[in-house]
DNA sequence: CGCACCGGTAAAAACTTTATCACAGCCATG
DNA sequence: CATGGCTGTGATAAAGTTTTTACCGGTGCG
């Protein structure tokens, strides 16, 4: 799609840091490094990177105000590592202005799973504001009643939906014709992080499908777009 | 349903805040938290948590003041925590404009179900659906005389009712077709004060299925809806 | 054509939510 | 002060849903 996403890596152990930085670049970022505070100002004069990950726990360095310091002066997220896996270090972590939050050790594959889902925040799609989940929406030849949770087909049978189903199918109702990421999706229907090999909107689409598309082989309604994700195409109309 | 509610939590001593802190996270509460003052009012200029629980007895303080700010500048939900337990403090607590109390040394799993009873009051269901509260309704065979507190069935036989299944009956058939969380209902049934757990519900529902279901492992009138909650499947119709 | 990905879906696994039962406390009643 | 009905709570089993895994087939591209 776009430019690969440029990420900072802070972190004073080199350890950590350029393993974190070689896993990262392969998985499809750009990673510069710093290995200290002063590195990190420095290298900001220069370049702006899109996310920067912060270890916190850097010898003579405060990472929590660093931290602060960068919510003060810019707006690129924070990611912090933290050799704490306490409780009361997330919250203050999350008090001082960052993103998200991982102790250590961590999981690279989470890492990166994190990463993704704060870009996804960072660049939310911007109908994410208008949608009104209530009254009940048509569409080819669908009728959903979002209150009784229940889709009608024309004859006015009923087709249940669990949870999931009907959430995504008012997501998707709510953006007709446009393409939404499985990221997107993921953002909208759980809000949970997007990990890597995730099939879990695969899943519930074919599952949706299933239930509301004529031939299940050939989607009419929720088509996929190759490498986009999938589009609900039909008009919906509130009644 | 959506989101995980977003507590912050404001007291000076940490024996107290953090543990606290950690129990209501443990049981689906996002929590922040904030050790006076200035860092509350620090923290509500870049956040807007769903409830604040306030402990008013802090040193260089004046808990009650900070209470009615919060009240005059915002719609977030408070609860105080005082080391009084005088009826007097409740008092003058409420007037100040809280939503509920708790006196110190308080039951975490106490505070945590205000806390809920709050946020479901808070998210309460709109009345447009004026209620009717009186007269005779039927439905699926059944003839429910509120006024009497009868219930009949087709052929003019009386089934009891306690009070608890009286009322959640008249308040489902108040609201048919609709469905109804596990919440919605204690608000409708239960007082605003009373301090419950979801699974009365469930034994109320479920002794209520006992007596008006015709087969109660497949109950046709009242129905679950799973991760929903019930909805009373039946047309209703007062004479 | 071969390679590297991407997407579809069944089946297993993990997880969440709900049903049910037993029991204890309460309250009014006798 | 014993009795019996009603309610709320906790434990446990059961049901239902969602996520992950695994495998296979399709797509774009050089």
């Amino acid at each position: 799609m776009n430019k690969a996403p440029h990420i900072l890596v802070v972190d004073d152990e080199d350890d950590i840091r350029e393993p974190l930085a070689k896993y990262l670049s392969k998985n499809g970022m750009r990673v510069s490094s710093a290995n200290g505070g002063s590195a990190l100002r420095e290298m900001l004069k220069s370049t702006a990177p899109n996310l920067i990950v912060l270890d916190i726990m850097m010898p003579g360095e405060d990472g929590l105000s660093l931290c602060r310091h960068l919510r003060e002066t810019t707006d690129i997220p924070v990611i912090l590592l933290t050799a704490m896996a306490e409780e009361t270090d997330r919250t203050i972590g999350l008090e001082v202005g960052a993103d998200d939050y991982l102790a250590k050790p961590f999981n690279p594959r989470e890492l990166l799973a994190r990463i993704k889902a704060v870009l996804r925040r960072t660049n939310a799609i911007p109908s994410d504001v208008a949608p009104t989940p209530s009254g009940t929406l048509t569409f080819a030849n669908w009728i959903l009643d979002t209150q009784r949770r229940e889709l009608l087909d024309s004859k006015g049978v009923s087709v249940s939906l669990s949870t999931m189903e009907h959430r995504l199918l008012t997501v998707l109702l709510q953006r007709p014709n446009m393409v939404l990421s499985r990221d997107q999706l993921l953002d909208l229907t759980a809000g949970r992080d997007a990990v890597l090999f995730d099939r879990t909107i695969d899943n519930q689409i074919s599952r949706l499908q299933k239930k509301i598309e004529t031939d299940a082989k050939k989607p009419k309604i929720i088509q996929t777009v190759w490498g986009g994700g999938y589009i609900l195409a039909a008009d919906v109309v509130e009644i």
